[in-house]
RNA sequence: GGUCCCAUAGCUCAACUGGAUAGAGCACCUGCCUUCUAAGCAGGGGGUUGCAGGUUCGAGUCCUGCUGGGAUCACCA
C-alpha cells in the first residue's frame, strides 16, 4: 500500500478525463508527473507538478491546467483541499483518514509493510566483497561488504530476485604468494626460522594455516622444492582462507548465495569462450597499444598485443588481454565471469567494487556491453575509503605495526548492528568517518542508539500497557478506531509512516540503501518528538487511562512504528532492540 | 597529462535525481525530569551550495570551462 501512488493514479485518471473532456489536448506524456511530499509541510501533504510538466506541450498555461485539475480531484473525498501555488504546483492535502488507515494497514502487512513490486522478479546478480582469498577482511571490504548485502536486502525488498555472489580471485599470482607465505609458516612449525621478505604475507593469520598444515602432512614437505609442493599448498591455503572470510561475513550476517571460482574457468575453455563470442562480433585484434598520455613510465615500450576493442562500447583505450608472455591478463577470466553471468540469465548485473577499482569500470562495462549485445546492464557502484578515528583522533593503519583493523576487530569492539548500521549512513561513494569511540556512545549523537531507543520504547509502552490488562495483541491493535487519533502530532507521525513504501522504491531505484537509514531517523525523530509532548498534553500520551479505545488506538500508532523500523533495520541487517538495558 | 569520484552552515552530512523560503546532527545560546526510559524533547543564531558562464517557467542537482582534494593510468589482481 503506498499511498503516494494510490494518489499519482488518481491524479493521472484526472488528467485522462481532462482529455476525454477536451480540457487537455490528447496525446500527452504522463510520464514525467510525480506526486511527492513538499518540502514544507506548510503546503500540504502531497504536492504535484503535472501543470507545470505538461504546460508547454499541451500549449497552456500551468494555472489553468492546475486549476482544472484541482477542481476534478476535489470530486474524490479523499482529497480534502488542493491549492494552486507557486510556478503552477498542485498542493494537496488529504482527509486525515486517509493518512491514519495506513495504521492498521501497516501493523496488518507486518514485515511485508513497504515491500513492492517494482522488480516484477527480475533476476539481478550482485556481486560483492570478491576480497582476494589471501588474508582476512579489512575494514575497506567491510564497507563494500555491508553496503553490497543491504542493497541486496533493499532489492529484494523492492521486488527483484537477488543472487548474492562473491567472485574467489583464486587464479592469479598471488595465491602463489600466499601459497610461499603459507610454507614458510608450516616451516616455522616445523621448527625452523624464517625470514618474511618482500613479496610473501607475513600476517600472523597465517600461523595456524602453518601448524594444520604440520599436522596434515607431518614434516614431509620440509627441504623440498618449490614445484613439489607449490599446487598442494595453493589449493589448501585458499581454502583455508576462504574460511576465514566465510567465517568473517558471518560475523556480520552475511551469506553467500554463490562463491564463483576464478580457477575454474582456466582450463576449461570457457575464457576462450567468452573470448570467441567477442571475436565473432570483430572486437579481438593484435595490435599496439599508444603510449599513455602525459608522463611516461619509465618502462614503457611499444609491444604487440591481443587487444579488447573496447572503444566500441564506450571505453577510451581498448585493453590487453593476453600478456606478452601469452598467458591471460586479469581482464580475460574477469570477462569470462560476467560473460557465464549474462550466460545465467540475469537482467541486470550489479558489481560492487572499492573506489581504487574506478578505473576498471568502462572496460568491464563495455565487456558485459558486447557480450550481451546491449541486453543486460551492468551497474557498478564504488564504495569509498573509511577513515578510521579512535576519540576524533586519525587511526593510523600499518599492517607492519600491527595496527592493521580488520572486520573482526571492527565486530568485536562495536558488534555487527552497529558497524552495519554506521556504514550504510553515508552514500556508497562519499568517504566515510567511522570513529570507534563514537559509534558506540548511547546518546542522540549515535543514529543507531537514536533509531534503536525508539523502537525500544516503544516495547516498553506495549509491556507496560499489557500490565495494565490492555489488549495490545496486533489483532486489537488493528481494529482500534482510528477515530481516536484526532491531534496533528499524531497525524504528523502517520504520515512518516505512510511515507515508507514510497522511500523504499526510490532507495531500490536509486540503489542507495543509506536512504533507509535516514529515514529511520527521521521517523524515530517524529517519535521520540510525539512521546515528550506527552508530557505537556496528557491527551498525547499512549496509555489513556480508563480509556482503552483510545488506548489501543494510539498504542496501535506506535506499534505501526515498531515495524517500520523493524523491516528497515532487516534491510540494512541490523536487529532490533526490544530494550536498550 | 588522460579517466573517474568529490566540493553544501564553524564541523560531519542530507536534499525524494530539475521544483516552492537549501534541511538535520554536532558545537554555541535559552527552556523542559513528581509523568509510558531526560539514552529524550521544544526554541534561537548560523549559507553568494568552490569560482565563471550556459541550458529553461525553475539549477545544489544538467552542460562547458576553471580552482582545490582523492583514486587510478599497458606486460599486478
Amino acid at each position: 500500500m503506498n499511498l503516494f501512488a494510490d494518489i499519482r493514479t488518481l491524479v493521472l485518471d484526472a488528467l485522462s478525463q481532462m482529455q476525454t473532456e477536451g480540457t487537455l489536448p490528447s496525446g500527452l506524456d504522463f510520464s514525467n508527473v510525480a506526486v511527492e511530499p513538499p518540502r514544507d509541510a506548510l503546503h500540504g501533504d502531497m504536492a504535484t507538478n503535472a501543470a507545470m510538466v505538461l504546460a508547454k506541450v499541451a500549449k497552456m498555461k500551468p494555472r489553468d491546467i492546475a486549476d482544472a485539475l484541482a477542481e476534478k480531484l476535489l470530486q474524490d473525498d479523499r482529497i480534502d483541499v488542493a491549492d494552486v501555488a507557486g510556478p503552477g504546483f498542485l498542493n494537496l492535502r488529504l482527509a486525515p483518514a486517509v493518512w491514519l488507515a495506513i495504521v492498521p494497514n501497516a501493523i496488518k502487512e507486518n514485515a511485508d509493510f513497504g515491500r513492492s513490486n517494482m522488480g516484477q522478479g527480475k533476476k539481478v546478480n550482485v556481486e560483492y566483497v570478491s576480497a582476494n582469498p589471501t588474508g582476512p577482511l579489512h575494514v575497506g571490504h567491510t564497507r563494500g561488504a555491508v553496503f553490497g548485502d543491504a542493497l541486496a536486502s533493499l532489492l529484494d525488498f523492492a521486488g527483484y530476485d537477488i543472487t548474492r555472489e562473491y567472485y574467489i580471485n583464486d587464479g592469479g599470482a598471488q595465491v602463489d604468494v600466499l601459497a610461499r607465505s603459507v610454507y614458510l609458516r608450516y616451516l616455522e612449525a616445523n621448527g625452523q626460522e624464517v625470514q618474511f621478505v618482500d613479496g610473501t604475507y607475513p600476517g600472523d593469520y597465517l600461523v595456524k594455516v602453518g601448524q594444520d598444515l604440520k599436522e596434515k602432512y607431518g614434516d614431509t614437505l620440509v627441504g623440498k622444492p618449490e614445484a613439489a609442493w607449490l599446487a598442494e599448498l595453493r589449493e589448501y591455503s585458499t581454502e583455508a582462507m576462504m574460511d576465514l572470510i566465510r567465517a568473517d561475513l558471518a560475523s556480520i550476517g552475511i551469506k553467500m548465495d554463490v562463491f564463483y571460482s576464478e580457477k575454474s574457468l582456466y582450463g576449461t575453455g570457457r575464457i576462450e569462450d567468452a573470448l570467441n563470442n567477442l571475436d565473432a562480433k570483430g572486437l579481438i585484434y593484435e595490435g599496439t597499444l599508444e603510449p599513455p598520455k602525459g608522463k611516461l613510465p619509465d618502462d614503457w615500450e611499444p609491444r604487440k598485443q591481443t587487444l579488447f576493442k573496447s572503444t566500441e562500447h564506450g571505453d577510451d583505450v581498448d585493453r590487453p588481454v593476453k600478456k606478452s608472455d601469452g598467458g591471460w591478463t586479469y581482464f580475460a577470466p574477469d570477462i569470462a565471469y560476467h560473460y557465464d553471468k549474462v550466460q545465467r540469465g540475469f537482467d541486470m548485473l550489479i558489481d560492487i567494487l572499492g573506489a581504487d577499482h574506478g578505473g576498471y569500470v568502462k572496460r568491464m562495462k563495455a565487456a558485459v556491453s558486447a557480450l550481451s549485445d546491449g541486453a543486460v546492464p551492468l551497474n557498478i557502484k564504488l564504495t569509498q575509503l573509511v577513515k578510521l578515528y579512535k576519540n576524533g583522533e586519525p587511526f593510523k593503519m600499518s599492517k607492519r605495526a600491527g595496527t592493521f583493523i580488520t572486520l573482526r576487530d571492527l565486530v568485536e569492539m562495536v558488534g555487527p548492528d552497529v558497524t552495519r548500521f554506521v556504514m550504510l549512513t553515508r552514500k556508497n561513494d562519499a568517504p566515510l568517518d567511522f570513529d570507534f569511540d563514537k559509534v558506540r556512545e548511547q546518546s542522540k549523537d549515535n543514529p543507531v542508539f537514536y533509531v534503536q531507543y525508539a523502537n525500544a520504547r516503544v516495547n516498553s509502552v506495549l509491556k507496560k500497557a499489557a500490565l495494565a490488562g490492555i489488549d495490545v495483541s496486533d489483532n486489537a491493535l488493528i481494529s482500534a478506531d482510528i477515530v481516536h487519533l484526532n491531534h496533528d502530532a499524531e497525524l504528523a507521525l502517520a504520515r512518516k509512516i505512510a511515507e515508507w513504501p514510497r522511500l523504499l522504491e526510490l532507495a531500490a531505484k536509486h540503489n542507495e540503501p543509506h536512504r533507509v537509514a535516514f529515514y529511520l531517523y527521521e521517523l524515530a525523530s517524529e517519535f521520540h518528538s510525539l512521546w515528550n509532548r506527552g508530557k505537556e498534553e496528557t491527551g498525547l500520551r499512549f496509555h489513556q487511562d480508563d480509556n482503552i479505545a483510545a488506548s489501543q488506538a494510539k498504542i496501535g500508532l506506535i506499534r505501526a512504528v515498531n515495524v517500520v523500523i523493524s523491516a528497515g533495520l532487516g534491510i540494512l541487517g541490523v536487529t532490533p532492540m526490544e530494550e536498550m538495558r
